[in-house]
DNA sequence: GTAATACCTTGAGTCAACTCCAGGTCAAGA
DNA sequence: TCTTGACCTGGAGTTGACTCAAGGTATTAC
């Protein structure tokens, strides 16, 4: 029964109260309770889901994307059929981004290391961009 | 000397028209040349930088971050220093976003591998969240 | 030669995701 | 009691990345 409060919450996952009472607002990641007063209560599910959307950010989904993730998440036995072809749909997502990522730390590696070697320009870099596609 | 005009540019990159100018007017990617009326002519170059935008940008960076990797691309002479630190960090970023991505496909992979096989419900959902940070 | 296209510029509009503001409530301390 | 601080609401403002519109010029198609 650890409820936190906005401000509590605000600090520990370094989101501001602002984007959190925003969040709440779109229906994104609500408290699990409100008080008489009306003021916001977080349970530890909220706190875990706050990070998930952070985590899923950092990695380039939008808020509506990680809503349909959490929805998933949340109601796995819910329209089956449905709800499997969007995780598969965001798998394959995942995988491209994860691809290009790659790619551009295997370049940028590369760069640095040879950059640090050579006295005087990097002969690699007029190969950028052209890398691949 | 292949120049391309701004329309066949926006159909070869899948850009459209108003960005690709938009790009020119942020200073982001400019065409080589301009005719005496004025309009843009491309380069191959021109492209490859195109391709380097959309492929960063899928990556999760902004315009503003795109533009410094390039200038890394074009003068890995100029500044070294400061523009190795800047690389560097750069690559410490790709590096924590290709953690995130790799451990949500990871989820996303076994829930779905779960929920494929399960008569009802997803036992690991519950994990979700907690997972990895 | 004229009509349709393709291009130009400046500037405004849109959308997501915040971020800030004004004005108000409520609980606790000096 | 009064003030301080954390919270509330509704709504406006901001930023990044486009996207569209109005009004104009140049080029190509017939």
């Amino acid at each position: 029964m650890t409820e936190s409060t906005i401000g509590a919450m605000s600090k520990s996952t370094g989101i501001s109260i602002d984007t959190l009472r925003y969040y709440d607002r779109i229906g994104l990641v609500s408290p699990a309770n409100r008080g008489a007063n009306g003021r916001r209560y977080y349970a530890e599910d909220d706190f875990e889901r706050l990070r998930f959307v952070r985590r899923a950010q950092a990695s380039g989904f939008s808020l509506e994307d990680i809503a349909e993730l959490m929805q998933f998440r949340q109601n796995p036995g819910d329209n089956r059929g449905q709800v499997r072809a969007m995780a598969a749909a965001r798998l394959d997502e995942i995988e491209a981004r994860l691809a290009d990522l790659t790619q551009l730390r295997n370049e940028l590696r590369l760069l640095l290391s040879l950059c640090a070697q050579a006295q005087d320009g990097c002969p690699i870099i007029e190969h950028w961009g052209r890398v691949g596609g």
